[in-house]
DNA sequence: TGAAATGTTGGGGCG
DNA sequence: ACGCCCCAACATTTC
């Protein structure tokens, strides 16, 4: 009897899940189970409350459901990886283990350990189940890593994606899983006991089934345009696919090929799917980049930045807090910032703004931002986090220089120029002109928002100076 | 996947 | 007609 513990961690999905698959196909029973790792991984510490947490208990309450109408149950265990592990195997006899990998240094750490440990034991197997191709695919003629984005993605795409997305296996799966000890999902403590996660989560649909329902509303409806429409945040112009990726609701795989055979019948749609794939590949580089660096998850990767006189905590402590409430004074932060702590989500060019002004404006150190990123987002990703604030602060991979600062009243005028994102996330800003609402200080209307918390001139200009002194180091 | 400062050009008002 | 100035509008440079 061949039975294949099959261990889902970010890839909660059945079909193109390469792990689920191979064990399907070379074994005759399948135990698939979920650990909550308590020691901690992926960045989010245990029993810390964050929005992503929330996202990942519907998310394994949808894959629990699907596991089930298949035949088989989804067990979940906590603890340290590969005690549970061990002990599953032992309860079982499972001759097989196969997961899909992770890239995150605690993660691979981890992983490590567990394919020595329980080699002995069974045979222990890892897949791609979540990116492209693999961060060690590509790497310049010097054998280093690529560290720009353009050259990355050209030659990514030259060296061929592997094969096409795996179906969804046949039902049924056989299992045996009766007999076995699980917590219930409910256990793991992933929903906030204060239950301020239902407002959230109608924003949002989890799940599978609801992750390829995205992609196709996305597809179908915008990709065309999604070149010209994705900097605008009052647009429903992106595909909201990121906490579907993260957890491994859709691959990149399927999101790749159902998006070339749309283009491959819309031939007018190139732009829009060129554009929206390097989107994907822009996750790719930030896997790439967390493997490669795997230091960079604390630290810049520009060694320069390891001297920028950041303020000190206990001097932008206050300020912070404006800045994580959304009560800066700057309408388009605060209407980011208000997006995110009330959906889990933020439009991409909002989250540039914001971070910009964090970092340069505030001299806040990015890692606050990030931290803050990772909690109240149900898409944070360590990987792509990471990249994103270490690009915004000018010391990540083919970063936005230092001395390129965004202007939240620019961008908003820009933007949002009719106010509708404003309007829409800070109804106390409802009844200003489309003229004054980028700027209220410049209205004359009495409303309860308030003033701006900096100078923006003098702001920037305190920025470029500190960068000053770091710029000429040597690297 | 910036913004601000500085430079250039060319049309129009005007003496 | 001409030179001069002003200043958009655009281009380039600098941060």
């Amino acid at each position: 009897m061949s039975i294949a513990i099959v261990w889902f961690r970010q890839d909660l999905r059945l079909s193109d899940n390469p792990a689920l698959h191979a064990a399907l196909e070379r074994c005759e029973q399948i135990i698939p189970v979920f650990i909550d790792e308590t020691s901690g991984n992926s960045g989010l510490l245990p029993g810390e409350s964050s929005a992503s947490h929330v996202w990942l208990h519907h998310s394994l309450h949808s894959l629990q459901q699907r596991l089930l109408e298949k035949g088989v149950t989804l067990i979940f265990r906590r603890g340290d990886a590969l005690q549970c592990l061990q002990q599953l195997q032992q309860e079982t006899g499972a001759t097989h283990l196969f997961w899909n990998r992770r890239y995150d240094p605690v993660g691979i750490a981890c992983d490590t350990v567990i394919k020595q440990q329980l080699s002995d034991v069974c045979e222990v197997r890892s897949f791609n189940g979540s990116l492209l191709s693999e961060p060690w695919a590509v790497l310049k003629k010097d054998g280093t890593p690529y560290r720009v984005f353009t050259a990355f993605w050209k030659m990514k795409r030259q060296a061929g994606f592997p094969g096409l997305p795996l179906p969804e296996p046949a039902s049924p799966f056989r299992g045996t899983t009766q007999n076995l000890t699980s917590l219930s999902l409910d256990d793991l403590g992933y929903l906030p006991s204060i239950r301020w996660d239902k407002g959230m989560m109608t924003h949002w649909n989890v799940g599978e089934l609801a992750a390829h329902d995205a992609l196709e509303n996305f597809i179908s409806a915008q990709v065309q345009g999604y070149k010209e429409k994705r900097d605008y945040p009052a647009l429903p112009a992106t595909s909201r696919l990121s906490p579907h990726l993260h957890f491994g609701t859709i691959s990149p795989r399927q999101i790749l090929h159902r998006t070339e055979a749309f283009l491959a019948e819309n031939p007018s749609a190139e732009t829009g799917v060129r554009c929206f794939l390097s989107e994907v590949g822009w996750r790719e580089f930030a896997y790439y980049l967390l493997y490669h660096f795997p230091a960079t998850t604390t630290l810049p990767l520009d060694k320069r930045f390891t001297a920028f006189p950041w303020r000190k905590q206990e001097e932008y402590q206050a300020d912070l807090l404006r800045w994580q409430r959304g009560q800066t004074g700057f309408p388009l932060i605060d209407a980011g910032m208000r997006q995110l702590w009330q959906t889990g989500w933020m439009h991409n060019r909002v989250r540039m703004i914001v971070a910009s002004f964090l970092a340069k404006n505030l001299l806040i150190p990015w890692q606050e931002g990030e931290s803050w990123f990772r909690d109240t987002l149900v898409d944070a990703d360590l990987a792509s986090n990471i990249m994103g604030w270490q690009w915004v602060a000018g010391c990540g991979a083919d970063a936005a220089p230092y001395f390129r600062v965004f202007n939240p009243v620019l961008q908003s005028e820009k933007f949002d120029k009719s106010g509708e994102y404003i309007r829409h996330w800070l109804p106390e800003l409802r009844n200003m002109t489309d003229k004054t609402i980028h700027q209220p200080w410049t209205s004359t209307a009495k409303v309860n928002y308030p003033t701006a918390m900096t100078d923006l001139k003098a702001s920037r200009l305190r920025a470029l100076d500190r960068f000053d002194v770091i710029k000429n180091d040597s690297v």
